[in-house]
DNA sequence: CGTCGCTTTGATCATGATCAAGGGATGTGG
DNA sequence: CCACATCCCTTGATCATGATCAAAGCGACG
């Protein structure tokens, strides 16, 4: 059902789409991405605590970035899907700040940090795309903050779903409205910073609006524009990228 | 009474506490920041929506980075200090995601793109150095984000207070335990969810539990230990960082 | 067919928002 | 030197969003 992990290249076509790559590029940045480890549903990929000397890509499947406070709750931070990096910024760190589990089963791929910064120095252009999804990725992780900060349970749950939608788009995992739902309840509430209850009541809600229908795993969104209207989502910060230094010569 | 601009490199000694600068790399980086301007209180160092094609060192002052929605609630992501780079992520896209405003008399450079890639391309070591402080930035969002997504009022300002003590006491602004508080009841409130009632309150509890003193400006942490352990507080976000890429050699 | 994981619903509670009004400081013009 | 205005802090009363507690429904799967 699932293709074998060789044939998929989720980072590579991601870089792909925001500057035309050479065969040069494309052959570094497959290098990178060599070595592949299978990770099963609900096991780490990160520890909070450990040290690591690389980063990974996700290459395929879900996972969660998040903290666990001393009595329980959680935090999810960030969700990652194929292409995205996993362990930036927490790996940077003396003992990793987070840890990331598999929500299925996962591939994922290191990238040594001794790798990564070679890149950043023979390969401009790369080194400029490879920044640009860690900028993607901050800037994910400011909207969350607005989301969890100052929006209202139904703003918040309505702008997640936009997001995942918009992400899942992109990476061809979704068509123009609708997306299998990843997440349970319970982690969508963790990563909003609600209730499980308020989650499934906020649900309804927005399934009674007419705004969104969900069946089994299945969102549509039938209302996109609502819908965004209402969480007042724009999605520029997932998409539209300056290149600016991308004819660097030095 | 504040030296002159030209004297203050918060951003080289901030990166010097990192990675033993050479006297070359120390002139790139002055280089970087050889230009700078001065914007006034409550002028705004970037709006939102605006192109830029370059990052801004803060060399002096504070300011904060904010979303504004469409009702008027306001949520503040980042608050910036001397050494900090502002508008990462934000200015890598078309159109600036957020805004950012001076919150005193502020000075700050401009860091145009090009030379910001140049660099990476030509001083590996600067490279690593200064993507870590992306990489700090980048950890602080995510520290915000479990603050106001699963803290309770009471710990969150425990929390925020603590992170401005250690970053401040970094930068040489603060001593062990004091510091002048920059921001206002109100911008406290905006940066962490609440409203200014509410964090008037939680102040005051926070002073009644012994565990903070506050006079005009002026925060003394009575009990960094209690305070920490209420707050859940760990530094290491805001330090330990591995330079494991800097022997790189391309 | 029973268990497990997830969703759904209801009833009650509490944290923190909102609304409303003062209370200092500090600064400014008369 | 005083009047007044502005900005921020403080406090109180009420309200509401969303948490918590509890229990039942409902597939899927072994």
């Amino acid at each position: 059902m699932t293709p074998p992990a060789s044939c998929a290249r989720p980072l590579t076509d991601k870089l792909a789409q925001l500057v035309a790559l050479t065969l040069d590029e494309i052959a570094v940045l497959e290098d990178l991405q060599s070595t592949t480890r299978i990770v099963r549903r609900n096991r780490e990929i990160l520890t909070e605590g450990k040290k690591y000397d690389a980063l990974f890509v996700l290459i395929e499947g879900v996972s969660i970035r998040y903290r666990i406070l001393h009595d329980g709750r959680r935090q999810i931070t960030n969700i990652s899907l194929p292409g995205d990096f996993i362990g930036f910024p927490s790996n940077f760190f003396e003992g990793a700040l987070y840890s990331v589990s598999a929500l299925v089963d996962s591939v994922v791929s290191p990238v040594p940090f001794a790798k990564l910064f070679g890149v950043f120095g023979s390969h401009p252009r790369l080194a400029a795309a490879i920044f640009w999804s860690f900028a993607c990725e901050a800037a994910m992780y400011a909207e969350h903050l607005i989301d969890v900060g100052r929006r209202s349970a139904l703003e918040r749950v309505a702008h997640f779903l936009l997001e995942l939608l918009t992400r899942l788009k992109n990476i061809g995992l979704a068509d123009d409205r609708s997306f299998r739902m990843p997440l349970t309840q319970e982690l969508i509430a963790d990563a909003l910073g609600l209730s499980v209850p308020h989650v499934n009541r906020t649900l309804r809600q927005l399934r009674d609006d007419q705004l969104v229908s969900i069946e089994r795993n299945m969102v549509i969104v039938m209302n996109v524009e609502e819908l965004a209207a209402l969480a007042d989502f724009k999605k520029s910060y997932l998409g539209q990228f300056r290149m600016p230094g991308l004819v660097v010569d030095n």
